[in-house]
RNA sequence: GCCCGGAUGGUGGAAUGGUAGACACGCAGGACUUAAAAUCCUGUGACCAUUGCGGUUGUGCGGGUUCAAGUCCCGCUCCGGGUACCA
């Protein structure tokens, strides 16, 4: 320990009046010196090797507590990150005390967007600033004194590890999905259909491609010219911009790599049933797949050979169908289009085409469209209905037409309003209002509810549905559609293929060589893993392609028939790497599998799962994709990899503005009688809650808490500050107040006066399994700010008392310990302890200690709590009444009514007069 | 628009349908000190009363269920997050 870097708020006054001490006194201080404890037990940790998992299969009891883990930026470690360490470091300390072995790794998530641009602009390496950011990261991890198991430490840029994800990719590639059993299977089981076996080597080839999970195909795709990089549909922003640069992105058409996770809808649906998740969280992933039933229906074009197929989920109101709409970008347009209107549909194509670039999803826009002169044949009628061209229809999603049903579709029903198209209404509404009724059934208002089909039938061809109600509507509908043979059944899914290429240097490259005879091979995995050439100078390629294209070194292969080819120059998104990294902390180090099996089979799934709710959909729906995969092929012995997870919610931090709406930094103002003030000017300030961010100049970093208060006190503050999962502001004041616990507690328990050996005393006693009780409860449930505020009330009613025994001190100390793990190591080893108390078991409540004599009972007088009287446990309910119907306080209430008496017993009573 | 959260003192927040405001911050008063800091003690939702007891009111708004509602139900308002024409 040495004298210069105390700077904490008490240690610079107890200098300013202290004489020079020599640095072997302040171990004899009274004071809680946070910083020398701090160093001194994290030093112990890692000498000791304290928190090294054992693969020790004998312990029946295993815990894989997990955190999301980081990408290690250039800015360093937020507050917000230890807020969910913390949580899970709580959890994984508090399971090793009950005897679990328990799996509590970090890793780094390096591979990453920043650190290319930043070598594009500064000719630094990526691999180089990676390496920096993660010995930042883990050195300011470190000094939080999170229990992890530094030896499972893994990096997605080192190439141990991305061989792996390689690996994964050429299963994915190699994998079909068998819709008969339900399960992906290996592309060698794939039985080849008859005549696509007589059509030859070529046709079987493309029969199998179409069948993998993993393909390479033209997609259109939104391309960022800024960065230089292709974005997947849920990189770009509703305003068209890139979520990372917030600049404009454009269509293109490129050669992508796809995956096909539509495949595994249905079942990375109906396992969230299942899972331990936050409900929000699911619901968001089932919106996201986007289920839906209804029938996929056909309709003639009137006077040619060509047919409309249209999805639809309410082919009930097929007798309301009075027009039909084409995607622009469906082909069947420049068929069906009428010659004397082609003009106007093509200059109407080209106008939404560049609309969608520039403006798609401008929501107050109104509708437009086109007639293409065409007309389709409505099947329950045969009448026909004009076919128009439309962008409100889309070409991604069910056929890329609909049937039109404006009187009873809000956007059918904008635009046959727009364009006077007939509204039929087919549905008498559910609604007691007669006007309204009359104005749906007039067509003058849209109604997309239940209610009794009218207008619904056809003699010619057999179908009625006049007077049922909607379900039975629907079920009559279809069965009529499928014995027509006019259409099916059909389960549609909003979940589209995954574009799984990027147009980048730093990600994993692709094992894959495309040779100069069109064909596509993957490497054999015994030439894993392929590593990324050594660019000197990273700069894209031409056309957007990656910077790999100027690898040519690299770049170019010959195989040993002399054939060329050259290597695939995307690279992986970052969403790989972190599709399966839970798989590898089981494991880190084995270079000759994913992963030891036994291993997997013992530690998987992971038991909790910590993160922020950004990751709700994307992240969390790709790793369970990939990890289903590797459940089919028999890789993984669970069908879902996150038992239990959970959402930390978002720090945020105070910023304060001038009413001009100029940020002031937050080290500059001054409160006074709860106004504030720019200390500097003078001028009054208003403080709002924030987003931390550089032009808000509200930052907090955590090592300046670290210095300033420790990291215990960091700990305890962030889950002291109020439920895990909510938004809440940062208030340095709080830190204060957990700091002084935290001294408090250190300085009972760090002076021997204080302890004394012996019998207990009983309120002490009865507090402290109180303590023991709520902490456990609070820790099971992850109510950490309940369990701190649980540990003050103890402390402050020994304070009270003054003494403690050694034996309550132990018991407190354990409990501390999760939270506070410096501190809790120090007190234990103050109390005589030569070990390390991360392996001591936890407390148990006992129920003698907890229970009572008498309470005080509360009396309330119809329902307003009144006085309180002591009243022995368990008093039979005529004796309490007796009592409490004969105490002044309550004559006074009840006057000379006959009162009538409610009691809960042990809880409360009610007078009702 | 739709979906999901949320609204409790000056502030962060606590509360199996059963004493609203635990715990903490802040503030006020006091002790210690030459003084300050730190530490310790006391008080602290609002309003009325205050010599003592005490009383009224109170969990975004309006209704309801109940002996009893911050908590359950119905109808709103506002705030935050997500999402974007999914037929």
């Amino acid at each position: 320990m040495t004298a210069s870097p105390l700077s904490s708020d008490i240690f610079a006054n107890f200098f300013l009046i202290s004489p020079p001490i020599s640095p072997n006194l302040i171990t004899d201080m009274k004071d809680y010196n946070f910083t020398e404890i701090e160093k001194k037990w994290q030093e112990y940790w890692e000498k000791h090797e304290t928190f090294r998992t054992a693969d020790d299969f004998s312990n029946p009891n295993k815990f894989y507590v997990l955190d999301m883990y980081p990408y290690p930026s250039g800015a360093g470690l937020h507050v917000g990150h230890p807020e969910g360490y913390t949580a899970t470091d709580i959890v994984a300390r508090y399971k090793r005390m009950k005897g679990f072995n328990v799996l509590h790794p970090m890793g780094w998530d390096a591979f990453g967007l920043p650190a290319e641009q930043y070598a594009i602009q500064t000719g630094t390496h990526p691999a180089v600033t990676t390496r920096q950011n993660c010995d930042t990261f883990r050195r300011q991890i470190k000094e939080l004194g999170l229990s992890y198991d530094w030896e499972r430490e893994i990096n997605t840029t080192d190439p141990g590890y991305f061989k792996w994800t390689q690996w994964i990719f050429i299963k994915l590639y190699n994998t079909w999905y068998d819709q008969k059993t339900d399960r992906g299977r290996d592309i060698n089981e794939l039985p080849i259909p008859l005549d696509v076996l007589k059509a030859g080597d070529e046709a079987r080839r493309k029969y199998i491609e179409s069948k993998r999970l993993a393909y390479y195909d033209d997609a259109q795709i939104w391309y960022c010219p800024s960065c230089r990089i292709v974005c997947a549909n849920e990189e770009v922003l509703n305003d068209g911009t890139h979520e990372k640069c917030g600049n404009r992105v454009v269509r293109r058409n490129l050669k992508q790599w796809m995956l096909r996770i539509p495949q595994y809808a249905e079942r990375l649906l109906r396992d969230l049933d299942n899972l331990d998740w936050p409900e929000g969280i699911k619901e968001m992933q089932r919106n996201w797949i986007g289920r839906s039933t209804g029938a996929e229906v056909d309709f003639k074009v009137d006077g040619k050979k060509d047919i409309i197929s249209v999805y639809t989920t309410r082919p009930d109101t097929l007798f309301g169908a009075t027009y039909m709409v084409l995607a622009p970008e469906n082909p069947l347009v420049a068929i069906i289009t009428a010659p004397d209107k082609k003009k106007e549909v093509e200059a109407y194509i080209n106008a939404s085409s560049l609309k969608s670039e520039l403006d798609r999803t401008d929501l107050s826009k109104e509708k437009t469209g086109v007639f293409t002169g065409a007309y389709a044949v409505n099947p329950v009628n045969n009448k026909k209905i004009p076919v128009w061209v439309a962008d409100y229809v889309l070409m991604g999603y069910g056929t890329g037409a609909i049937m039109a049903v404006p009187a009873h579709d809000d956007r059918d029903f904008e635009f046959a309003k727009k364009f006077g198209l007939e509204i039929r209404c087919i549905l008498s509404p559910d609604v007691t209002d007669r006007e309204q009724k009359e104005r749906i059934i007039a067509g003058n208002e849209c109604w997309t509810g239940d209610g009794e089909y009218i207008n619904s039938s056809d003699n010619e061809q057999g179908i009625t549905l006049n007077g049922l109600s909607m379900e039975k509507g629907i079920a009559t509908i279809t069965n009529w559609i499928e014995q027509k043979n006019i259409g099916i059944h059909r389960v549609n899914y909003k979940l589209r293929d995954w574009l799984f290429s990027r147009q980048r240097y730093w990600g994993e490259p692709f094992p894959v060589i495309h040779w100069d005879d069109g064909r596509i091979t993957l490497m054999d995995e015994s030439e894993l893993p392929l590593r990324l050439p050594d660019l000197e100078v990273i700069e894209p390629g031409e056309n957007g392609e990656s910077p790999l294209a100027n690898a040519t070194e690299w770049l170019y292969v010959t195989d040993k028939d002399g054939r060329r080819g050259r290597r695939e120059t995307n690279t992986m998104p970052q969403w790989a790497g972190s599709c399966w990294y839970y798989l590898r902390f089981i494991d880190p180090k084995n270079d000759d599998a994913i992963f030891d099996k036994a291993k997997e089979k013992y530690w998987m799934p992971v038991d909790l799962y910590i993160g922020g709710a950004e990751h709700a959909v994307l992240h969390l729906l790709y790793s369970r994709f990939w990890h289903k995969v590797l459940f089919d092929l028999g890789i993984v012995s669970t069908s879902e990899p996150f038992l239990k997870l959970f959402n930390q919610g978002m720090i945020l931090a105070f910023a304060y503005e001038t009413p001009a709406g100029a940020k002031v930094s937050s080290d500059q103002i001054s409160e006074r009688d709860g106004k504030y003030f720019n200390s500097e000017t003078g001028e009054e300030v208003k403080q709002i809650v924030a987003k931390m961010s550089k032009s808000l100049k509200n930052v907090i970093n955590p090592d300046d808490v670290v210095k300033n208060y420790g990291a215990d006190s960091l700990r305890l503050y962030e889950m002291f500050m109020g439920p895990l999962e909510a938004t809440k502001p940062w208030d340095d004041k709080g830190v204060k107040g957990v700091l002084g616990f935290l001294a408090r507690a250190y300085r009972l328990i760090a002076s021997e006066e204080n302890i004394t050996r012996g019998e207990e005393d009983p309120e002490i006693l009865r507090s402290l399994h109180q303590l023991i009780r709520k902490a456990t409860d609070d820790i099971e449930n992850l109510h950490f700010n309940t369990a701190v505020s649980a540990m003050m009330i103890f402390l402050n009613t020994v304070i009270k008392k003054g003494k403690i025994t050694h034996d309550t001190a132990l018991t407190f100390i354990k409990i501390l310990s999760p939270f506070a793990p410096h501190l809790g190591e120090e007190l234990w080893h103050l109390t005589g302890k030569k070990y390390t108390i991360a392996f001591e078991p936890w407390p148990q409540a006992e129920e003698k200690y907890l229970r009572t004599d008498t309470f005080e009972c509360p009396v309330s007088v119809n329902g307003k709590m009144r006085f309180k009287v002591e009243l022995p446990i368990d008093l039979p309910q005529e004796e309490v009444k007796r009592i409490v119907l004969s105490d002044e306080r309550a004559k006074k209430w009840i006057g000379t009514a006959t009162p009538k008496v409610i009691i809960v017993p042990n809880r409360i009573v009610n007078i009702v007069i």
